[in-house]
DNA sequence: ATCAAATAGGACTACACAAGGCGTATATAG
DNA sequence: CTATATACGCCTTGTGTAGTCCTATTTGAT
């Protein structure tokens, strides 16, 4: 519960780590080695960040991927988000249709919660991948 | 991902049920149909709570609960990890001992992440009970 | 042309957790 | 004694997570 998946922290050290190499081509197989990473595990997240526009991929030999912005313009947020594919949410009226909820209409804290989702959301939005490399 | 469980809510709205009546005595039964949760379910949590210290429990007939402290005293945090049992962590490293994920010494996104852990736990620390009701 | 390196992507399995239902024991007011 | 209420364990079902395997496609180098 609250916990990160592990896709998105595979994706974090890989953005991360083509960011420290200052956005030089980077490979799968590259980096799942140096970070003892399932390859197969991360070449679908990979895939998920590219359909999301965060990095760029280059098929072929001598392919690989390198970040599609600049680092400071890529938040954790941003990296979740493409990942997961659905909405982050603490709550499922949050994530999904509201009306999903069987008791939303009884519901009395739906409005709290909903101020800490805004927080969480800054919390996560205003960390950027130039912080942590 | 970064969900809360149903407990969770359900306890929450319990809690706040219970402060909304200024902590006069409530049963499971009156809670659960008050907002359509399963009886069985909100039970267990009770119980939780009742072990926990957050609340306080009266067997037998016309038993029920109250908050054993006050409103302001008790935090979303609380809740949570009475609820779960376990560390509140948004990664493997933060919620059991470190060297439980097979990456730990190679992992480089750790301390960022630790930071946003502390933010997290700000955020659900500073909610109080007396400010949902 | 061929080969090797690399991304793209689908299918499948194993496992853990979330959510809820059921049954029974225990406590207590009246 | 009985009705009401909490205490608590067992089990089922569904969903999500993590990982493996296999195949197709792209492309640089020989
Ligand atoms: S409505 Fe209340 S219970 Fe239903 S998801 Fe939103 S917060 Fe949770
Ligand atoms: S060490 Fe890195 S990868 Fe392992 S749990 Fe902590 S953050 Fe996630």
């Amino acid at each position: 519960m609250l916990k990160l998946s592990k896709k998105v922290e595979y994706g974090l050290i890989a953005i991360r780590h083509i960011a420290s190499v200052n956005n030089h081509i980077s490979t799968v197989k590259e980096i799942s080695e140096k970070y003892i990473i399932p390859v197969d595990v991360l070449a679908k997240v990979m895939q998920k960040l590219t359909k999301g526009k965060i990095i760029t991929s280059y098929q072929g030999a001598m392919g690989g991927y390198t970040l599609a912005r600049k680092a400071e313009e890529i938040s954790v947020m941003d990296v979740i988000s493409v990942i997961e594919g659905t909405q982050v949410g603490i709550a499922q009226c949050f994530s999904e249709v509201p009306e999903n909820c069987s008791i939303y209409t009884n519901c009395t804290i739906k409005n709290p919660l909903g101020k800490i989702q805004h927080n969480l959301e800054h919390v996560f939005s205003s960390m950027k991948v130039s912080e942590i490399v």
